[in-house]
This record gives C-alpha cells, sequence and structure tokens, in this order.
DNA sequence: CGCCGTCGTGTGAACGTACACATCGACCCT
DNA sequence: AGGGTCGATGTGTACGTTCACACGACGGCG
C-alpha cells in the first residue's frame, strides 16, 4: 500500500494502533520512546507508522503539551551580513539536532517593530527567544515587554551591563578590538584611528572600549573615532575625510566591510595600503582575504556562537536557568594590509 | 489588574468571554473577524481580551483547521550570501503581513540531507513551500518525495525546463547574463571567459547559457568556461590560472565573489583591470561598488523575488494553483572594472 | 500459598479553538 | 395578523495528542 493514499485525512495514532492491534496510548509511548514498552510491540508499532506513512500532529501535540518545541529568534535586517546568517544556520542545525525548530523573525529597530516582532513570537508560542539584534533600544523593548521566556542575546556586554532578565553571549569583542589594536601597536603604530560602527549597537560600543582602553594600556592619545553605519559605503566616506585630515598612520576599522570602504578611499587618494597607512578590520568575512590588499582582521567564530546559544536555551527551558555564559575568543588573523608605519610616523 | 497575572494558566477564549459576557464562540467570531457581530458586543469583547492579556493559541487553531499558516523556506548554507539571505528576508516581511509565519530549514545539497529537510518541513505542517537552493539535485529529491504542497523554487530555468509540479520564479538569470556579454562586446572584446559556478545550480547554468547564446548571436568563438564554486577563493584560483593563458580581453564572473577573486589574482600577477583586462560580476552586493576597481555588475532584485515568491505561493494556498509567473528582469551596473581592451586585441 | 510490587498495556479525560447547527427575537411582506 | 426570513448569539462536537490513572498478569517473597 503506498503511502499518503488514505481518504484525504492523515492518519492518527489510532489509525496506527488498530493497525498494530495495540492501543492508541501504546502507539503514544512508542513516539515519546518511553520505556516499559516490549520490543515487539515496539516494533510492531513501528511498523504501522512505517506502513501507514503517519506523521506525528505537531499542533495537537504541542495543545495538550503546550509545549512548541520551538526557540524564537529575533535578527534584524539592518544587519544582515554574514555573521547572523553564519550563527542562524548554526541555530538551525543545533536546534534540530535537539529536536527543536526555530522561528526567525527579522525586524527593524525601532522600539514598535521590536515590540512587535516579540509579539509575532509569543504568538508563536516559542519557548525561548535569542535576540540577535544587539541594541540598546531592543534590549529597553525587551524589557518592557515583560515576557517571561529564557532569553539570551548575542552580545558581549561588558561595558553594557544591563538590569533584568536579560542574558548575553558571544565572541569577546572587547578583546577582539584589544587584538587589533595592540596588533597595531605591535608594528609601531602611535597614531590610530577608529572608524566605529553605531554606538547603540553593542558589539561596536565594544570594539570601541576594547581600542581605547588599549590605546591606553600604551599611553597613546585618542583621536575622535568616525562613527557611522557598518557598510562599505560609510568606510569609503569616512575614508575621504581621512585622507584630508592625515593624522594617523592606521586604521581599526568596526568591520570588515567598513574596511573595504576605506581601502577604496584610500586607493583613490592615491595613499598605498599598507605603505603609507595600515587598516585593520573586524569579522574575518570570506571575502576578505581576497581584498587589495588581503585583509588583515579579527575572526569570530559565528557558528560556534550560534551553536552554543542555542544550547544555552534549550538547557535554560529544560532547567530554567541560564548556566555561566563564557565568551568565545577571536582570533587575529594577519594578512597584508598591516605593516610598519612609514619612517615619518615613528 | 495586570494582565498575565493569573494562575499560571494563559487565558484562553472562554476566559474572555466570561469577563465580556458573551458566549465562546462570540469572542471566536471577534477573532476571526466575521460579519455579523454588533459593533458594540465587538468592543466589549475586545477590551476582554485586552484587559485579560488574552492571546490565541496557535496549536489549537491550527489543530482544528489542520491549517498552520506557516510557509516552508528550504534553503542551503552553501550559498549562504548576499541574495538568500535578502530573499529570506523580504519573504518574511511579506509572509507576516499576509499572516502567516516562515519555518526556515536550511541544509546541505546531498540527496539525504534534502530529505530530511523536507521532512521536518512537513513534521511543521507547512502549508507550502518555497526553494531557495536551485540544485538540480534538490530538484530530484523533491520530485521523489511525494509531497503534496504548492511548491515554488526560486530559479529561472529557461534551458531547464523540468518535468512535475515545480514551478521556478526569479530574476532571469539568462537575461542578465546576456546583458552583462554584450556589455563586453559593445566595449569591443572579442575574446570574453566565463568563469562559471557550478553546473547543477541552475542559475549558474542559466548564467553560462545565456552567456553563450550572446556570443553565438556575435559569431564570437567559445573558449572553455572555467567550473567552480561562487567563492572569491576559487576566483582567485582562476584567475592565477587564466593569467598563464592570456588568450582572452575580458571576463565574464558568474558572481560577484568570484569576481572579486579574479580582481585579486590580476593584481598579484601585475595586470591591471581595467586596463589590461575587463571583469564583470553578477549579484550587485552591497560591497561590489567598492571593489578595487569598482566592479561593473548585474544587479538582482532579491527583495522583489521574495515578497514575490510569498505571494505566490500564498496565491496557491488559497486557489490552490499557481498564476503565471514572470521573470524580474536585472539591471547592469556599469562601474569600473569595465573598460574597451588594449589595442593589442581589436 | 496468598499478597504485593512491577511490568506492560488500556481507558478516560483534557488541552483551546473553529465549524455546524440550534435558538431566539425582530422585522418585513402579503 | 401570521408565517417566513434574517441577524445576532449560544450549544454541541471534533481535531490528535498526552497525562493521570486503572487494570490484569506475572513473579518474588514472607
Amino acid at each position: 500500500m503506498p503511502p499518503e493514499a488514505g481518504k484525504g485525512r492523515a492518519p492518527n495514532i489510532r489509525d496506527v494502533a488498530a493497525l498494530a492491534g495495540v492501543s492508541y496510548q501504546t502507539v503514544s509511548r512508542v513516539l515519546n520512546d518511553s520505556e516499559r514498552i516490549r520490543p515487539e510491540t515496539k516494533q510492531r508499532v513501528l511498523e504501522a507508522i512505517e506502513e501507514s506513512g503517519f506523521r506525528p500532529n505537531q499542533a495537537a501535540r504541542a495543545l495538550v503539551t503546550s509545549r512548541s518545541r520551538t526557540i524564537g529568534v529575533l535578527s534584524t535586517h539592518q544587519h544582515a551580513h554574514f555573521g547572523p546568517q553564519t550563527m542562524v544556520h548554526a541555530m538551525e542545525v543545533a536546534a534540530a539536532a535537539a529536536g527543536y525548530s526555530l522561528a526567525v523573525v527579522t525586524t527593524g529597530t525601532t522600539p514598535a517593530s521590536i515590540v512587535e516582532a516579540l509579539e509575532r513570537l509569543q504568538s508563536q508560542a516559542v519557548e525561548a527567544v535569542i535576540v540577535v539584534a544587539p541594541k540598546v533600544s531592543v534590549f529597553e523593548a525587551i524589557e518592557d515587554s515583560s515576557l517571561d521566556l529564557p532569553l539570551v542575546t548575542l552580545d558581549s556586554s561588558i561595558h553594557n551591563k544591563r538590569p533584568g532578565r536579560t542574558h548575553s553571549f558571544a565572541v569577546d569583542q572587547y578583546e577582539g578590538a584589544r587584538m587589533a589594536t595592540r596588533h597595531l601597536i605591535e608594528l609601531g603604530h602611535r597614531s590610530i584611528i577608529h572608524v566605529a560602527g553605531p554606538q547603540d549597537w553593542i558589539e561596536a560600543d565594544e570594539r570601541m572600549q576594547g581600542f581605547l582602553f588599549e590605546l591606553g594600556e600604551h599611553d597613546l592619545s585618542v583621536r575622535a573615532p568616525i562613527l557611522g553605519e557598518l557598510s562599505a559605503e560609510f568606510g569609503y566616506r569616512a575614508g575621504l575625510e581621512l585622507v584630508r585630515r592625515r593624522d594617523f598612520s592606521a586604521v581599526f576599522a568596526a568591520n570588515d566591510h567598513m574596511a573595504l570602504g576605506l581601502l577604496h578611499a584610500f586607493r583613490d587618494e592615491g595613499l598605498s595600503v599598507p605603505h603609507d597607512v595600515s587598516v585593520i578590520g573586524f569579522d574575518d568575512v570570506p571575502d576578505a582575504a581576497h581584498y587589495l590588499p588581503p585583509l588583515t582582521t579579527v575572526r569570530q567564530d559565528f557558528a560556534a556562537v550560534g551553536r552554543r546559544s542555542v544550547e544555552i536555551v534549550i538547557g535554560a527551558i529544560d532547567s530554567g536557568t541560564l548556566g555561566e555564559l563564557e565568551l568565545i575568543r577571536p582570533t587575529l588573523m594577519v594578512r597584508e594590509s598591516t605593516a610598519p608605519p612609514p619612517s615619518a610616523w615613528r
């Protein structure tokens, strides 16, 4: 008999039970592989399931258990780049392995749209939430929205301690920024500019803090960072402006896209990287190794963050409590966009 | 009374009904905004909903209607780039506007993993499927898996007509490839190489076909295309190889990442783009305008594809039939990586 | 030798909603 | 004036599953 060949209605556990000659409850037990079931009975039920093409009805299951086995992911499109994409994919895989599904909701960053997104997640009865939009306003919206669910935000808030129930986990942005800055300093740079991301983005702020701290450690003076969006376009404009100032020998960009824009601007203005000026990025997107010149940058293991975040929230669902969250260390990828400063700067 | 302050149990329509002094059925009618309900009654019910913090239980609703209001998206990580990301986001927005949710499942491209992904989608009771992994093997797996759902694949299969129930929709890759090729020809190039993507990817094949057709139109001879993955890394290796041959004045890369790798290789080998050789890409990723030199490429409106694909499947859910699917035209973005060939090539 | 615990399985409810139908009053038309 | 229609709301039931509990058989133990 071909599966799914029935009378329109999908088979349910009673059909399976009849086929196997047992009660529906026995089928249910097989489905939830409880003990207390004779191996041969189990076998018979499994065959009946196979033969009937039975597929458990998630809605019915969710209704009676009031568990959706779904994890909500709140993401933002503004940041629709390599990192989030990689993290969400890793979450998907990890969730599937644990028998969970993902409900991904993308949103803007206005309070209204975040509240609306949380509504959508709640109406999907998610059991936990992972937030990939680490923005201050997002946290505020979450705090306001009195939702009572395990919630993890993917950021490394060392200098952005927040009250309330939000826990965070991520690659250590602060440490990454320190690594990048230290690398430039060790090459001999004394005048370093930071082209930073929007400061209401936690990670951007963490990178800035790490940068400032490391400068302080080496008694280097701080030039005002340039603030803008994390795009190549902004990096380009910032680069054009920087060329006019010429009061630096190295630039630490808050991400690789910005760094690409900087490379473009410097090139347009006749500055050679790394001969005249060094540039370092952040993220290590796959393209970074093929920028001109290949970009020195800080690699984040996004996949690990995604995987781990799912483990964390599932642990929280089961135990009701978030464990200790240890940040992941980034690694420095030295390529060709950094070099010792020209002699005039030593 | 604060919402959600109850006794553990979430309020249901009966609670709301009691609060409003009506029957639960009346509440149900308000929820599904049917007519035949007196405005003042409706108002009273809405207030009761507000006061109780009631939120409809999707599981119960899905159980009784046997409709999940969920659209499944089958995506592949191998292609975890700008295009899919943008499309999925647009789908999300469009689906939400129509009262649907998305269930995104990412997968490898082996038959086994695709079957498994389809299983997962079916177990989530999706009402339609959008496939963002336009690979031949994916279609075969779909055909095998006797799933009886509206299904749209996001590709432009002109030269890959397939049997069965799979309909396709996308930006016209064939036309885009023709536009790119024509642009090079109009600049005066007679010897053009195509660095192609994997030919079991429909879009990669369509681009190749468009390229070949346009060459034929102008009686130009065809050099063997180079086949590989759609990454900067592969573009770089292909570029190194091409430099040794030197039997071309222009390269059409199957996507922007590949083009970036080519730029890198040519630069490494002392070839100037576009002076010595022209390079054109495909996609117009946001970074492309800041490559060195800024990349001439073919822009696809991914967001439109995402939006439209959701409209299409929702239409199919409602009416049971897919409408006519008209491909979206891409646009040529001329920047600085293409120029007339050096005199030796004229 | 009878009692009780355990194993394996079955029976009755309940989850929260929507659909089909029933009810009840008011209004219209002849 | 009375039957029919329609508009507004209420009542019963079903969806497919799991949980709590009941039940019979079997074995060990006092």
